[in-house]
DNA sequence: TTATACCCTACTATTTTTGTCAACATTCCA
DNA sequence: TGGAATGTTGACAAAAATAGTAGGGTATAA
């Protein structure tokens, strides 16, 4: 391949990007009771079953209950301050790896003892880690009700 | 697919990846005249053609200057302390973008204007902007230099 | 008992990444 | 002057990751 690429880099996949949209559209209805994912999913304009993927390791990792049968739905297992989107991330995509050698058991280049890439890598994983750590769902909900004073009814 | 992810998320590719080594092992033997690439290649156990189209793509962006023919090769084209990881990370991976919508020209969804999720991609890209466009490849080569007191002679 | 909705697994299509290869152009040096 | 060293370019291909599709099963409310 020639030039430069296309895509943009630290892209997260639709995987971190649904699931994120999805966890925080439930993070709204919280306290309503179970919600059914083919609203999220109607919502978002998203494959169903595909989001049901993601949704399904998110309740295995107790981030969601799930009530089944006619009007089930998801819920949060937890209330939304108690959530962050580190959680989230973490358990849809893995750890944050700008490089292997930065994750337990990844491959370590020959001078790993002293290798001054991996401090570069370092660095970024840290910086990342802090961000998306420290915010949670309720965080999020709080900016959405700022931002509701402009935008009317929206999202929901 | 089921399950998680196994590679870690936020993850660099090889252009990246093998583009800063390379430019490093340019930095640490700048001012000695062209390297020929093979050395780097040969000192990295990387294909030499691949990272020709790497480092073509640096040339052509203004980071390197090249020299034809026997005894030719490749030199940074600024002092060391004029190029970030960010420069050079941007021209092999493109800009940072977490989603779609933090790119000029990407996609948003129906609420951009209001959209709380884009807010924490744009956290996320900003955090990992500072962190690259703060560290120089003179940085690299300081932190070599305090290396070098404990371990000799690696990677040159 | 029927419609709704979660649950699970297998399969496929598409895109991106990671190279390989071959032919060519320029320069040094013996 | 000729050949070895080195950069230049573009086409092609293999491999991996991503993004979905499909469909059958199970539990529950009404
Ligand atoms: S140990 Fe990761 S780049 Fe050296
Ligand atoms: S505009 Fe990017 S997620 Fe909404």
């Amino acid at each position: 391949m020639v030039g430069i690429k296309r895509g943009g880099f630290m892209r997260l996949s639709t995987r971190g990007r649904y699931g994120l949209k999805a966890m925080y559209q439930l993070a709204i209805h919280y306290g309503e009771g179970p919600i059914p994912l083919k609203s999220v999913a109607d919502r978002q304009n998203l494959s169903e079953n595909y989001l049901e993927q993601l949704v399904s390791v998110l309740r295995k990792e107790g981030l969601l209950n799930s009530v089944r049968g006619a009007q089930g739905g998801y819920m949060l297992a937890k209330p939304p301050e108690n959530i962050t989107v580190g959680d989230i991330l973490r358990i849809l995509e893995g750890d944050i790896a700008p490089a292997d050698c930065v994750i337990d058991g990844g491959y370590e280049c020959e001078n790993e003892k002293s290798c001054v890439t991996k401090t570069v890598w370092i660095k970024i994983r840290d910086s990342i880690d802090e961000v998306i750590d420290s915010i949670t769902l309720q965080d999020m909900l709080d900016k959405r009700q700022r931002n509701e004073k402009n935008f009317i009814d929206w999202e929901d």
